[in-house]
DNA sequence: AGGATATGAGTGGCCAGACCACTTTCAAAA
DNA sequence: TTTTGAAAGTGGTCTGGCCACTCATATCCT
């Protein structure tokens, strides 16, 4: 019968409890001891299913306070495919190649998308491009943002990360033409466009890194 | 310092242990109480740590054998991730468009290289279309290898999962034909009508999948 | 001698009870 | 009214115990 991993049948009655009694990412569940108690386990055991939600980011425990659904939804998810995706023989290349194929995705999402494509945004992001301190990241994410994929949005963070965060520094005066080109084309929702300037901007920078040497 | 938590002290420990020792899959890692004994810490607390690996599918545990290095990761997470984080159709939205979108960037990628557009492969894969027992999955994971990138194979993976194994079953006689356009499609290396049809038959099975009353 | 059986050591599964460290609360003291 | 501090509640950890199961070994019967 079902015996043994009683531990998963916890955390099987603590999701169903979650969905009767309604409570939401952020609120607080029942503390250790009451648990056990209702549902008729020890507590080590109640912990030890608790413990695996926590690692994946399900719940949060402050002590002294309780245990608290999180709000971060796939937050840690994320985090978690990394551990399995990216632990051993990912090669730069893969790693590149994946992080530039979500933002492009995002970019013909954005065109693709009409409302997206004429928003306000666009004019301000035109305007901060002339700032100095202007960050290339802040440029990309914000295009990431848009594309209304949150999940893609988290992994290209991840993959940013693990591809030695090829968008460091700030916007340097050659490239703000060929950004701009970017934005006009996601304008007037041409994404062919904008994808193709995108992918030369992206090029141009890696081998500018290279030059200078930067390393992972 | 570092307060609270030990749990996931013994979590990198462990890691850090399989990693030195050179535990392969398949392997036993020694027993919980050796284990708390050389570490310094209680059986229970040590308990946390290993139910967390076990849920994250890390490791296998048998009772009366012993603890084993598991060879088959995600096992259960996917299942409990899915019943826990999945749970606003945004989130359902964005994986089965990320998916999709890995997919996309495959075909495309196979498209682009013109050796793997000329390979056997896609001879063998149409014969093997005509097969019953064909699995609707298999043709998809070849498209993922083949485009040569790992990562977004393994993200791939993980991904179909989550979204409900979309590609469940086999090959009916109605989809041999589209799937036929598309490997000559990327044989003759146009992307744009692989993709397109790829698409077409990916939204057709979606529907044919809420049809059919299928769910997560 | 050979096969069936009992036994004991080792292992994970589970539990009860006990401290500790920390947070919040609220009543008593200033 | 403000400050203080004691108590209650919570998660973090450890100890020690018992149970259920597996496996190798020794033992017994044919």
């Amino acid at each position: 019968m079902n015996q043994s991993k009683r531990y998963l049948d916890i955390v099987r009655d603590i999701r169903d409890m979650i969905r009767q009694e309604k409570i939401k990412p952020g609120d607080r569940i029942p503390s250790e001891r009451e648990l056990a108690e209702t549902m008729q386990v020890g507590r080590s055991t109640l912990r030890e299913a608790l413990r695996s939600l926590e690692l994946l980011g399900l719940i949060e425990t402050r002590r002294g306070e309780g245990t608290f659904l999180s709000d971060h939804r796939n937050q840690k998810l994320v985090e978690v495919l990394s551990t399995f995706v990216l632990q051993d023989n990912q090669s730069h290349e893969d790693v590149w190649e994946t992080r530039l194929l979500h933002e492009v995705a995002a970019i013909q999402a954005i065109c693709r998308n009409e409302a997206a494509s004429q928003m306000k945004v666009w004019e301000s992001l035109r305007l901060r491009l002339e700032d100095e301190s202007f960050l290339r990241e802040d440029f990309v994410r914000e295009l990431m943002v848009l594309s209304g994929n949150r999940l893609s949005l988290k992994i290209w963070f991840l993959l940013k990360q693990y591809s030695g965060n090829p968008y460091d520094g700030t916007v340097s005066s050659e490239e703000i033409g060929s950004m701009n080109d970017i934005l006009a084309a996601i304008e007037r929702q041409d994404a062919d466009t904008a994808i193709h300037g995108f992918k030369a901007w992206s090029e141009w920078l890696q081998k500018e890194r290279i030059r200078n040497g930067n390393d992972s």
